[in-house]
DNA sequence: CTTGATAATGGAAACCATTTTCAATAGGAG
DNA sequence: CTCCTATTGAAAATGGTTTCCATTATCAAG
């Protein structure tokens, strides 16, 4: 029988369970942490977090997790130059989150934003289909990033 | 006095004096291998090149001059997303040759791109403007890539 | 509710690009 | 030409990520 609080299954239990692969406590572990915070997490950050909920969830299968994650399309992996990656929910119920960062060079703070998509949107397309005709190249994604110095490091 | 062919001194020399370095053999030969390139090479490649005309020069050199060429903004370091770092250089004799690229998520080949940069500064500038108020931020660089299918791996 | 095939896991070891160490070398001002 | 010290190169260390492989757990089938 239907549960009878509102809680039923997560929503992204079908995407597993569609792509052929087992709901595990590690995987559902690791997406509910994902899923709790809105930081850029690295391996290491996941797995400090998951581990305070199941302490025997090992550092290899958080590696592995994200990076079956990031195949499914449900994360995004960044480089913000700091040399390791960063992870990210790509989406939630709703649909896709697509953003880009500004990074400072300084502190190594991360900011998203989406406020000023809509006009790159307008450029991003036509550039985007100027390249595919141009080069005869398939652009299916792209990654913008913005270096600099954030509000902190700057005045001082 | 002046050499008799227009051979003078190469263009970066000053760079390097001015920056308060001294002109090595290495440094030399290392600029030198990035000047005759238009491809972007790893820090291995830059060793395997500069081995075969001064087969003494250590791989710890070439990344140290590699990253002191970086800092003088001499070079562009990239991340293409397989493992390791892709350095270019940034200008020559006339100057900045920022531009932008076409990576292909299959065979890894990556393409320079300043065609539609005109367009693309227009937003770009818009866009920095607008980030910079908004989120008080000092925007100094930026980085843009294109993923998808190239040329020769579309067509199979 | 069992069972069984096999997908998934976790600890340890391996990988591998990059960095650090440190004694030897060489650039260039004086 | 000399001397100070920036620079170099070999070897070892680092640190994030992968690989190995024996053990465990998921879940479709009965
Ligand atoms: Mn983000
Ligand atoms: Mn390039
Ligand atoms: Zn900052
Ligand atoms: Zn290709």
């Amino acid at each position: 029988m239907p549960r009878g609080n509102g809680t039923g299954p997560p929503w992204w239990h079908g995407r597993f369970r569609g792509g052929g692969y087992r709901m595990t406590i590690p995987r559902e572990t690791i997406v509910n942490v994902l899923s709790k915070t809105s930081k850029h997490l690295s391996a290491e950050d996941v797995y400090m977090a998951v581990h305070k909920i199941h302490s025997n969830i090992g550092l290899t299968t958080v590696y592995r997790t994200l990076e079956l994650l990031v195949q499914m399309g449900l994360v995004f992996k960044f480089d913000f130059g700091d040399g390791r990656a960063r992870y990210e929910l790509s989406e939630g119920p709703k649909g896709e989150r697509h953003h880009h960062h500004l990074v400072c060079t300084s502190c190594g703070r991360v900011i998203d934003y989406t406020d000023f998509i809509d006009e790159e949107i307008e450029l991003l397309n036509q550039t985007e289909k100027g390249l595919s005709k141009k080069y005869n190249f398939n652009i299916t994604s792209h990654l913008i990033q913005f270096y600099g110095q954030c509000n902190g490091c700057n005045l001082k």
